[in-house]
DNA sequence: GCGACAG
DNA sequence: ATCTTGTCGC
């Protein structure tokens, strides 16, 4: 990646902004029925192994598609979606089912241009986004109940300058490195994909919400099993029988 | 020059 | 994200 081609891509997320941050308002919680969890592994034979995970309301997993391929990009700070979200765009086509939410591995609006990967799949796709991290990317902790009972809301991020509200601190465990920043990305508000992720995190006692939680464990594992061999990139397209052919 | 820096 | 064994703690 040169600089200017780096700048372009900024340009390209400031303009988008525009629309990500007019969508941002609360969602109909009690209508969601299916949601998607998208997070990637990667195999040093094949790349990147993205991987939507479908789950009902309560974490079930009902079934999950599979994209490979060489990331377009490096990872650079702020621009991770240009790096991963081509190959979840690919991974929805396949799932070729309904839902009405995504939950990605990453930010949304936390973001220094408000344009995280949970955002610009939200937009792409016209459908609710919710960026779950790890860690954060951009703005300043303040935190409000550093011991509430986990899962909880220990704070927020906020912006620097504008003192916008930007993400929720959640508490995930009783460990101090066990948080997790919770943002909208799209077509949503703080409040609500905070109090759906809080669900998420109660229904499965799960580290991570149940769609991304389901996402991540098993991309890493089918990374794993294609760097050793035990499995190939066709068996990967074979349609697998799951829960989903029963109901 | 020194931190901060999603995955 | 990934590279990696033991080890501190509940």
């Amino acid at each position: 990646m040169t600089y200017s081609s780096v700048a372009k891509l900024i340009e390209l997320q400031k303009r988008l902004s525009r629309r990500i941050v007019s969508s941002l308002k609360p969602m109909d919680t009690a209508s969601i029925r299916r949601i998607v969890g998208l997070d990637a592994a990667y195999s040093k034979r094949y790349g990147g192994v993205a991987i939507a995970a479908l789950t009902t309301r309560d974490g079930q997993l009902l079934t999950y598609s599979v994209a490979l391929g060489e990331p377009p990009l490096q990872y650079i700070p702020g621009l991770l979606a240009f790096r991963e979200a081509p190959l979840f765009y690919t991974a929805l086509r396949l799932l070729d089912s309904n839902y009405d939410l995504v939950v990605v591995d990453g930010h949304g609006i936390s973001h220094p241009r408000r344009a995280g990967i949970a955002s610009h799949i939200g937009i792409a796709i016209a459908k609710p986004s919710i960026g779950v991290a790890k860690k954060k990317l951009y703005g300043h902790e303040q935190i409000v109940s550093e011991d509430c009972k986990p899962p909880c809301i220990a704070g927020y991020v906020v912006d620097e300058d504008t003192g916008e509200k930007l993400a929720a601190i959640v508490r995930t465990g009783r460990s101090k490195k066990s948080r997790l920043y919770v943002s909208p990305g799209a077509y949503t508000d703080l409040d609500s994909a905070t109090t759906i992720v809080l669900e998420l995190l109660e229904a499965r006692k799960t580290p991570l919400p149940a769609p991304t939680y389901h996402a991540d464990r098993i991309s890493k594992t089918i990374a794993r099993q294609l760097d050793s061999g035990e499995l190939s990139p066709r068996s990967l397209k074979k349609r697998h029988r799951t829960l989903l052919d029963y109901i």
